[in-house]
DNA sequence: AAACCACCCAACCGCGGTGCC
DNA sequence: TGGCACCGCGGTTGGGTGGTT
């Protein structure tokens, strides 16, 4: 970066070339300043030099002695910055190799924005620089509509996290993503549950709070990380900057824990789930998933919790195609001023408000997917279901939740906290125990290493409703098989009677496995329905396409 | 030629961890 | 044990640059 011109060459700077703010506020030289008006903004040359020289003298660290002793005006923190990313010996300058960018998305596939850790590996390179590559390589696939993983390091990864215990609490190994299987939920979590019992209608029960999330932060974005073709950009932003601040304000005024509860329940869910990924925070992840819009995510089905979802931090994301809101904004952006509580907001997500012509269309499964589809039977069931059970449900679970502060999903036991048993007789943990196994991924065991190439077999019967690009991203999803059924078990068990809603469920996703089917092939794809989990009979699962049949189990 | 836009990247900021007193 | 200073990390910002309209 060039320099600025008004800035002298010997570092040495006049009054009206530094900051207004003293240094002395701990954040950027502690003490240290003691009144000093410290430079900001970009480094000359002189002042490079006067840091090298005081580096070779006394070496590195002690940063905040920098401006004492060498009457550069910079705060340790700056000096320090400078020196790592820019001055060190060294340093690799220029454009990443491609084995250096092989090694970025592998790095990444394993320990997400562990920026300084993936520095480590890269030699000469810095955090910053690995970090500003990432980011706009990001951008870059976002907008051509490509995975951010490709399918063979998303293989590798899950390999390694498969073989490094990931699942099975095992070997917590190198990997950042497989260093805390115990998920440990901070207590601050049941504290908002506890207390957000006043002002939820609905006390959201954990595991379906932790897989809801994992599922729209994490599963749809990472391993089903396919970026769909954006729209126009300025639009896609500048929609994005409005989307619904208001209500992510009032959830949060609300119950000002969810912050705090989604990012640690996210990133705790993948890692006790053994995810390969680390739920990223990334724009497009929050995004595929506001509203359980995506239809991967089953949500809205249990009618818990889904006043949760707003709150990611929607205002600064971009969104995917698929579910550009043009006129799910309208629908949503429609609260009034004040914002509304979270009775309001779930009541109004479980009970979409009546539509007609272009606003019905945006919540009818008609455009959003088949899941979604799914999601709008059972919304209705669910909904009503809970209305009527909604005492039971809640003087249960969430005492039996906020008793347990470890939740390891392999270990901790599910049944122990009053975990559900599915309408199959497979409590949620048993479910996933046999879903990854059908898949060739038992829970204790190494994973085949053909794993997805068996799915692929698996998947090609259903190649005539695959375009190349979706082939391509279904055996990412295809792992969503397991959490997917979870959640599909404890939604049916909290808001099914399950005779008669198998039936409802049944007969729903027959009516909408119809024609117009291979359009949501896609995202069947990315979330493998489980059939069992479903509660499919035969006849209606074997009606299903093959690539939404991949976890059905043995 | 000017305005606009997207991209890139250096630097900043806030926060958490750690060690010392 | 609490306060403080320092350090490091990750997220964000803002300016420069080159391309396009």
């Amino acid at each position: 970066m060039s320099h600025t011109n008004n800035e002298t060459e010997d570092g040495i700077l006049s009054r009206d070339q530094t900051e207004s703010s003293l240094i002395d506020d701990g954040n950027c030289g502690g003490g240290s300043g003691g009144g000093v008006v410290l430079k900001k903004g970009p480094w000359t040359t002189a002042e490079d030099a006067i840091l090298i020289e005081y580096v070779k003298k006394h070496g590195e660290g002690n940063w905040n002695a920098v401006q004492k002793h060498s009457g550069l005006f910079r705060c340790g923190k700056s000096c320090r910055l400078r020196w790592a990313n820019h001055l060190r010996p060294n340093l690799k300058k220029g454009a990443f190799t491609q084995e250096e960018e092989q090694l970025i998305i592998e790095l990444h596939a394993k320990m997400g924005n562990k920026w300084a850790r993936m520095a480590a590996h890269l030699p000469g390179r810095t955090d910053n620089e690995i970090k500003n590559y990432w980011n706009t390589r990001i951008k870059r696939r976002q907008r051509s509509g490509l995975p951010l993983y490709p399918p063979e390091v998303c293989l590798q990864a899950l390999q390694e996290s498969h073989s490094t215990g990931a699942f099975n609490g095992g070997d917590k190994g190198h990997h950042d993503i497989l260093q805390n299987n115990s998920y440990e939920i901070p207590d601050v979590i049941f504290d908002s549950l506890k207390t957000s019992q006043n002002v939820l209608p609905y006390v959201p029960e954990l595991p379906d709070i932790s897989t809801s999330i994992m599922l729209m932060k994490g599963l749809g974005s990472q391993y089903c990380s396919f970026m769909p073709p954006t729209i126009h950009r300025q639009k896609r932003l500048r929609e994005a900057t409005t989307f619904l601040p208001g209500y992510t304000a009032a959830v949060k005024n609300e119950c000002p824990l969810f912050e705090q509860f989604q990012d640690d329940i996210s990133d705790k869910a993948s890692r006790s789930f053994g995810l390969p990924f680390p739920i990223e925070p990334d724009p497009a992840t929050k995004n595929s998933f506001q509203f359980g819009v995506f239809p991967g995510s089953h949500t809205l089905s249990n009618g818990n919790f889904s006043a949760s979802e707003p709150p990611f931090e929607s205002v600064k994301l971009e969104l995917p195609s698929f579910q550009y809101p043009e006129t799910e904004l309208g629908n949503w952006c429609t609260f009034s001023s004040p914002p509304p509580l979270l009775e309001s907001v779930d009541a109004f997500i479980q009970s979409p408000p009546p539509t007609s012509g272009a606003e019905s269309d945006s919540l009818s499964p008609r455009n959003s997917g088949l899941l979604d589809a799914l999601l709008h039977e059972a919304k209705a069931l669910s909904s009503a279901k809970n209305h009527t059970s909604e005492k039971s449900s809640n003087s249960a679970t969430p005492g039996d939740i906020a008793e347990s502060s470890t939740f390891n999903i392999c270990e901790t036991g599910w049944e122990n906290c009053g975990v559900p048993l599915s309408p199959m007789g497979h409590s949620a943990t048993s479910l996933l125990s046999e879903c990854i196994s059908a898949s060739g991924n038992s829970l204790d065991g190494q994973p085949p290493a053909e794993t997805f190439t068996e799915w692929h077999v698996k998947s090609e019967p259903a190649d005539h409703v695959l375009t190349p690009e979706i082939k391509k991203e279904a055996p990412i999803g295809l792992v969503n098989c397991c959490p997917d059924t979870l959640l599909a078990s404890s939604w049916l068990e909290q808001g099914c009677d399950f005779d008669k809603d198998q039936t409802i469920m049944t007969d729903s996703i027959a009516t909408l496995l119809g024609d117009g089917f291979s359009e949501y092939t896609n995202m069947a794809a990315g979330t493998s329905i489980s059939s069992h989990a479903w509660g499919l009979d035969s006849c209606t699962w074997n009606n299903m396409p093959a690539v939404c049949q991949m976890s059905e189990l043995p």
